[in-house]
DNA sequence: GCAGAATTTCTTGTATACAAAAAACTTGAC
DNA sequence: GTCAAGTTTTTTGTATACAAGAAATTCTGC
């Protein structure tokens, strides 16, 4: 339980931004927000700042603080390094994964193929979610771990978009399991590359769909 | 010229917390420091928050904020991933970096030869630094170069105790070298493991000596 | 003398008041 | 009508006041 109104706040404020809920450049206003959420500008304040250091929101002094949206450029940016991240944990892994994890591993993915065909697109995204945190776990590294995390849930909302492309999930199956067998090898830079890859080409469908989006758009 | 006495409060916290100025554990009151830096309490509320923020305090509600230096398993934690994150922007640096910018690391290696032979150890850090800015920035990946120049800047207190062992200056400068010639080879892999490892064993070092160190307090 | 309950003190979390800077508006000259 | 100077309003940053929970202290019964 939650005792500091300001991280209650601040948390709804997070899921608004990240739901879409604010656009790039809105101006949080202060008093407006305080009036919404019954507090005073004390716990809005601290709020604010809270999504101001994780990155969500801009602070300009004397002027206000704004939410910023990642861009296209950003965008790509942020898929790439969360590709290599996700490489960094895969060799990582190779060399410390449990046989407890791989099979939690084999589970994850058994999971995600039934809500695959069953058309539970909740489920797959759950358990695809359990499939890599397993991975940044067995990578033996908390700090890392931290931040593999903390990527992860960045750019979740970004990540459902790419699901749209027909096929695209089967094949993300399959490359699921050529990670778990690289790892079940202990073979690093192998299972560095699945992973790689297997997250890049997220990035790189996600480019195609806002490529797409914008020539729609003209 | 920072217009919020909140940002420079914390920039003046930060400072200490990462010489030393507090220590693991200590409770950051804020009546004391409000006193100490003649304001009211609610800069250095705003401020600790961001100390909080970037995991240099951490705060139990209702109760305070506390520094929070890493342990020596942190430590090590951290400094593998810098290691691996300095392998990644080698990797994508040896894709996309710039003639000028060869030249320049040719430069600061020129640069921090020069001050281990003169004994300048500021210089040689100065110098060491603008090298590895260099290679972060030519990753040509504006987020992960952020998130280098992070950890990076966290470890920098922690970097400074592994010069002491004799000869590690003038292997580092070797590395170097080999770093910059892979990456003028636009040589991925070798620009990696390269890089990779001439951080890895800084944490390394840095292992033995927090090991000597406790040994010799028994 | 000591354990435990009750009270007091202290500290954090929140609300409100005030100061100063920026934005918006008004007014007036051209 | 337009532009600019001056004024008002709004909004942020800071100080202070108040509320509530935690820690420290005192008091009481044995």
């Amino acid at each position: 339980m939650e005792l500091r109104r300001a991280d209650i706040i601040a948390d709804a404020l997070e899921e608004l931004v990240f739901t879409g809920g604010f656009h790039d450049g809105d101006r949080l206003d202060e008093l407006r927000l305080a009036a919404q959420f019954d507090v005073s500008r004390t716990p809005i304040r601290e709020a604010l700042q809270r999504l101001v250091a994780s990155g969500l929101a801009e602070q300009i002094p004397r002027r206000g603080v704004f939410v910023r949206q990642p861009g296209p450029v950003e965008l790509m940016e942020m898929f790439e390094t969360m590709a290599e991240i996700e490489g960094v944990c895969g060799r990582l892994a190779a060399m410390r994964i449990s046989d407890a994890a791989l099979e939690e591993l084999d589970s994850a993915n058994a999971s995600c193929c039934a809500a695959v065909e069953g058309g539970d697109s909740d489920g797959y995204y759950r358990e695809n979610e359990r499939f890599h945190h397993v991975i940044y776990h067995q990578a033996g590294n908390g700090f890392l771990e931290h931040e593999a995390l903390r990527l992860h849930r960045r750019l979740k909302p970004f990540r459902r978009l790419q699901l749209r492309w027909r096929g695209r999930l089967s094949q993300s199956m399959a490359e699921h399991e050529a990670i778990v067998e690289a790892l079940r090898a202990g073979d690093c830079e192998r299972a560095a590359e699945a992973l790689r890859g297997h997250v890049a080409i997220q990035g790189e469908k996600f480019h195609l769909l806002m490529s797409s989006l914008r020539s729609a758009a003209e």
